[in-house]
DNA sequence: CTGAAAGCGCTTACAG
DNA sequence: CTGAAAGCGCTTACAG
């Protein structure tokens, strides 16, 4: 505590750091100037241990690595730098590692990716929970606890209606892993969107991939004889790539035979030819939005009924059979 | 202290935690199985705060966040796990947070990805060397300080080696962003390759790009009537790929017509029409290396004079004529 | 080989 | 409004 160095006691110092009331304003004038004249930085272990908080917060990620935890990344990151918060990366075998890091004292709460192993979740949710330590679900929602999502149903709904307006009547969907939440939310809202639009979806066609280009490609040669679809839409881009990569191969023209679109948006989707009618996600603002929630309810528990939905981006290009011959169309994959 | 819960002092247990010398074995034991049944964990911030060590490397990564820091996050962590550490992960405006890190007592380390403002870099890493703050530089060696990259010259000189057996005459090199290292190393050891090989690199051609797939396009379209390369190299597969576009466009045969090499092995390379031969770093592997490394600096601080290359994997398809035809060649983009 | 004591840099009742 | 004192959970000389 060198910050003494303006005469005040070291309690009165802390006071004037952590906002507490009942100091003078002269008093919270001079150590602030002292605490910028001399650079101090509280030491976090310090705080820490006598009954304050780490600012930092755990973030917990399937071991996937999946494109998206860059920007997810990086918008968490931007929050916290720009708030003094710091963030301590947990992807392999995190389930267990969670728990240490609460007993090391290391964190103040958690933003977790919870994928498959539910029951393992579960123990670890309510485990937190009973120590009161707060925690965000990106992703992957439960009604109990505060998360934070894109909304993959309304996304696939937008992508439905933009469907039905095209008249297209006989519709392949192709699947992601068949537990994956992203996937059958956007099955979900595909469905609910022709629904809307008085389609009955029983009549449509949908068939499993596993979010790889390949089994893009291995689904169409396997399904696309057998359904002849005036359209594709696949629950992701790459999916998509591969169903592409199959009809090109066959000859078969896209849009004019069979339309397609995926999801994503990933960044060759604008490239192929045609460009791809997709789907965006805006994951580098779930990152900042679930950083800014984080902080907040680290400082009020009374916060901890927070749903947030951020809508997804219908991206319409040429794939669907829009926009062909437009000036913005640069497919050339 | 909750492991006096067998009869013994904290500074006892401490020891055996410690794995310090002269304590007797069966004290030893008793202690282990003590903490082992209480599933005692030791706060850091107290370990710390009392000369102790944080467990805790901080991550620094420019604010980029390209598609490699994927597997090298994925390399990084899973060291850390498996070895009790944990990575603190700082991107935006990490230069000065750095600092900050140190002063809050939050980390033992750095693993730094310096690219750009050499000025501040050297700030930074006298700074930390005068506080015996160990740290690893990744991609962009000092000879004063710990580094760890991966041969960018060694892949550019196989990948020479490869052209000039080819026997291409008129090779255009597409470079990547001047200041980059990589892609200036990229370009030294393609031309040191094929001086290896007797031929004269004053004699090829370069231009700029910037790593995007526009710039490769873009390049072409602007210098590849004047040059007519009978190959190209581009220092990676982005450019390599804008290149492509711009040679299918204008319905120039690869490789029949030219010959087309990249850098990276990105995800689309063997997906390409004709698939892409291209060099693959290991970047997984460098992030197990950097923290098995890093762990070692923190414990040994006499080791601060490794430098580690790793090996760069000339990946070769039918993009620079070789393979035509091989059941391999699964090209379809 | 082991224990009692001091101390790491903070915060927080408790007095005044 | 401010200070003196105790305490957070460890480690490390210092004794024995």
């Amino acid at each position: 505590d060198v910050a003494n160095h303006c005469g005040l006691s070291r309690a009165t110092v802390s006071r004037v750091i952590n906002r507490e009331a009942r100091v003078k304003p002269s008093t919270i004038e001079k150590v602030n100037r002292a605490i910028s004249d001399l650079g101090y930085k509280p030491n976090v272990n310090a705080v820490a241990l006598s009954g304050g908080k780490t600012r930092t917060v755990g973030i917990l990620l399937p071991g996937t690595w999946r494109d998206y935890y860059n920007p997810l990344l990086k918008g968490l990151d931007e929050v916290c730098a720009s708030k003094g918060f710091y963030l301590l990366l947990r992807s392999r075998n995190y389930l267990s590692d969670a728990e240490h890091m609460i007993r090391e004292g290391r964190v103040d709460g958690f933003i977790i990716r919870n994928m498959e192993d539910q029951e393992g979740h579960r123990r670890l949710f309510a485990s937190l929970k009973k120590r009161g330590i707060p925690f965000l679900l990106i992703g992957n929602p439960l009604p109990e606890f505060p998360s934070i999502k894109i909304d993959n149903i309304g996304g696939a709904r937008k992508l439905a209606h933009h469907f039905a307006e095209h008249e297209f009547r006989r519709i392949l969907f192709i699947r992601g892993p068949g537990s994956n939440i992203d996937s059958t939310d956007r099955f979900y809202g595909f469905k609910l969107g022709l629904t809307e639009h008085g389609i009955d979806p029983a009549g449509m066609f949908s068939v499993d991939g596993d979010y790889s280009t390949e089994s893009g490609y291995a689904v169409m040669e396997e399904h696309f004889a057998r359904i002849k679809p005036d359209a594709i839409f696949a629950a992701n881009d790459r999916m998509a790539l591969g169903a592409l990569l199959f009809l090109r191969k066959h000859r078969v023209r896209v849009p004019e035979d069979v339309a397609l679109a995926g999801f994503d948006d990933s960044f060759f989707a604008e490239h192929l030819s045609p460009p791809l009618t997709t789907v965006r996600q805006p994951i580098y603002e779930m990152g900042t939005i679930a950083m800014e929630t984080m902080i907040h309810l680290l400082q009020d528990s009374s916060a901890r009924d927070t749903h947030i939905i951020l809508p997804a981006k219908l991206i319409v290009r040429s794939s669907c059979g829009c926009l062909s011959g437009d000036v913005s169309d640069k497919g050339d994959l």
